[in-house]
DNA sequence: TAATAATGACTACAGACGTAATTGATAAGT
DNA sequence: ACTTATCAATTACGTCTGTAGTCATTATTA
């Protein structure tokens, strides 16, 4: 299976970015929907950018002068990765006190109760 | 309000095992602990130790020749603390699409899913 | 008492990370 | 054609992390 690479938390930004394009993306396009989110140099963000395709997680094809970039991994599988150690760190690796202790703790809407109970109810057969 | 310091992955280990203690504990306590969960030489788990004690996440009290270390911050806190920056990270700090995304996932047994029926359902007045 | 063991302090070192500046190559404008 | 703007590549640098080794001090043992 493709290895997951771990992915660091300023680069999960350039990566929800990547994702979120239907389309390979240019550096720019990435560049300009950061600056948004984060207070980065386009230079940080570049570094970002190449780090990524260094790890495999982005891939690029040449277009003439510019890149175009897109994920080579999916959110999903990263989503799952990295909740997987997350859980284990904090957790030891028992996903069910993890969301015990969340919703003791949480704040989460009526309407988003309701939407879990119907995902886990969902779950049931 | 106190803030939680940021602890590694390696130091989680550490950490878990000083609050699992309910009196302060020695280095060896520590390390023998650890040696069954992690392949670490007894000096790699003093520099933790040493770097938990400069974040401010233990502190120690001197007993004759050895120190006694004690959690300086509680182990809910810290896990709220990263949990929130990891839902941070990853799902740009919704809780719920998070939850959504696992209970898609993850193999739950029938228990832990009427136990999280249960804890929603406690959650819903 | 002198050698040795134990324990904490200090030092080490490579790789990841956050954050960017500088350089080099190429395209575009004058 | 020469200058300038643009984009990617390379280099930079301090901090954090994982993973220890060495040193210094004190206690124990022969």
């Amino acid at each position: 299976m493709s290895e997951i690479p771990k992915i660091s938390e300023a680069e999960w930004e350039v990566m929800k970015v990547v994702w979120s394009k239907s389309s390979p993306c240019t550096a720019n396009e990435i560049v300009d929907a950061l600056i948004d989110v984060a207070d980065w140099k386009p230079n940080t963000i570049k570094t970002l950018i190449n780090r990524l395709v260094k790890k495999k997680a982005i891939g690029y094809e040449e277009e003439r002068r510019f890149y175009l970039y897109y994920p080579l991994v999916s959110q999903a599988e990263c989503i799952k990765s990295e909740t997987k150690s997350f859980v284990k760190r904090v957790f030891g690796g028992a996903f069910q006190p993890m969301l015990a202790a969340f919703l003791k703790d949480e704040k989460l809407s009526p309407e988003e109760i309701e939407e879990l109970k119907r995902l886990i109810e969902e779950r049931k057969e």
